[in-house]
DNA sequence: AACACGGGGCA
DNA sequence: TGCCCAGTGTT
């Protein structure tokens, strides 16, 4: 592990952005006014995209108060193309707050920063870094991105706990000489070298120093655990009954549930008379009539991984049409031989419903 | 903790 | 074409 109190790749960091260092408007100027503007735009908009709006707005409204005197309909036209344009209006009224309540000068301490609409924690550090040069952490994605590969911590960036533990590292790295270059020269190191994928470790100035790259690790850093949303999906089922017999499914050899035995369904409908329909051309394809009774006997949900189903269950009769063999998919049981298979989960919850 | 916000890059 | 990006505010 790299030593985290005076780490010596800070230094070297710090000497590769004197080099390399992006020229923009808004740096080295020392104007909070500037570099508030900036970091909000620059927030989920790359530098290219954003820099046009930006001197266009500074042309518009040059200084902190030229801003709070503009209406919301100026400032919003002016970030016309940008998106979000919540941010736009938080600007407007954080630079309102600053002019009414702190005589128009930018505060110096993050707890009042952060009490501004519009800036979080990313962009007080990042401003009280950059216009005052106090010691404040700027934690945004190229940072964890960063933190994680040179520290190799395999937690999930994008959780609370991730975070957690590395802000808590890079409060012990930053240094107190230079907070603001420092900042400045991880969002540059971040997007020209350490970047997302196939990281330029070749041209790394302190690749000599970062554990993942020691340990032959960089491809698997940083971990970010997509959560996959839950959709919801509508299920509608029919407990068809022949005789003494029930009519079941075997869901195809792929996918959810693979191969397991279900009541036949038919997923994305709720509505009755379109789950009827359904369920009728479905058994029609087996040679059978359905009659379907208008009366829910169950709803249930169940939730997977990725998905949740909203069951609807009706009981229905069937009588033969056409007489043929069912395909290899499909049987006919009775309940007493439920038990013998094995039931895509939450149709085993149904086979109560079998009278 | 989960979701919305928006346009651009990229598979 | 549809997925992914990443700070902040809201619920």
């Amino acid at each position: 592990m790299t030593e985290v109190k005076n780490p010596k790749w800070v230094p070297q960091l710090l000497a590769w952005y004197d080099v390399h260092k992006r020229e923009l408007p808004w740096r080295d100027c020392g104007d909070p006014y500037k570099i508030w503007v900036s970091e909000v735009m620059s927030q989920q908009t790359r530098i290219e995209a954003m820099k046009p709006y930006y001197d266009n707005w500074m042309r518009l409204f040059p200084t902190l108060q030229d801003l709070a005197n503009a209406s919301e309909d100026e400032v919003v036209h002016a970030w016309q193309g940008l998106g979000y344009y919540s941010r736009a209006r938080n600007l407007r009224f954080g630079v309102q707050d600053v002019v009414e309540n702190y005589g128009g000068v930018v505060p110096h301490d993050r707890k009042t920063m952060e009490s501004l609409k519009g800036v979080g924690s990313y962009t007080a550090g990042a401003i009280l870094s950059m216009a005052y040069n106090e010691p404040e952490a700027a934690v945004d994605g190229n940072v964890l991105r960063i933190y994680a590969r040179l520290y190799r911590i395999f937690e999930d960036i994008l959780s609370t706990k991730g975070r957690k533990t590395i802000t808590a590292i890079v409060e012990e790295t930053l240094p107190h000489d230079r907070p603001g270059d420092f900042n400045q020269a991880l969002m540059d190191f971040g997007s020209a070298v350490c970047i997302p994928k196939t990281p330029r470790c070749g041209e790394c100035p302190i690749a000599n120093l970062c554990d993942a790259y020691q340990q032959g690790d960089t491809d698997k850093l940083p971990v970010r655990i997509k959560k996959t949303k839950v959709v919801d999906v509508p299920v509608f089922v029919g407990i068809l009954q022949y005789e003494d017999y029930y009519l079941l499914h075997k869901r195809p050899n792929r996918g959810l549930l693979r191969s397991m035995w279900e009541f036949p369904s038919v997923e994305g409908v709720s509505a009755f008379d379109d789950g009827k329909q359904a369920l009728s051309e479905l058994v029609a394809d087996l040679g059978f009539e359905l009659s379907l009774q208008p009366v829910l006997v169950k709803e249930l949900t169940h939730v997977f991984s990725h998905r949740k189903w909203f069951m609807k269950a009706f009981r229905g009769t069937l009588t033969k049409s056409i007489d043929s063999d069912l395909p290899k998919d499909w049987m006919l049981i009775k309940r007493e031989e439920f038990s013998d298979y094995a039931w895509a989960g939450p149709h085993g919850k149904l086979t109560e419903l079998a009278r």
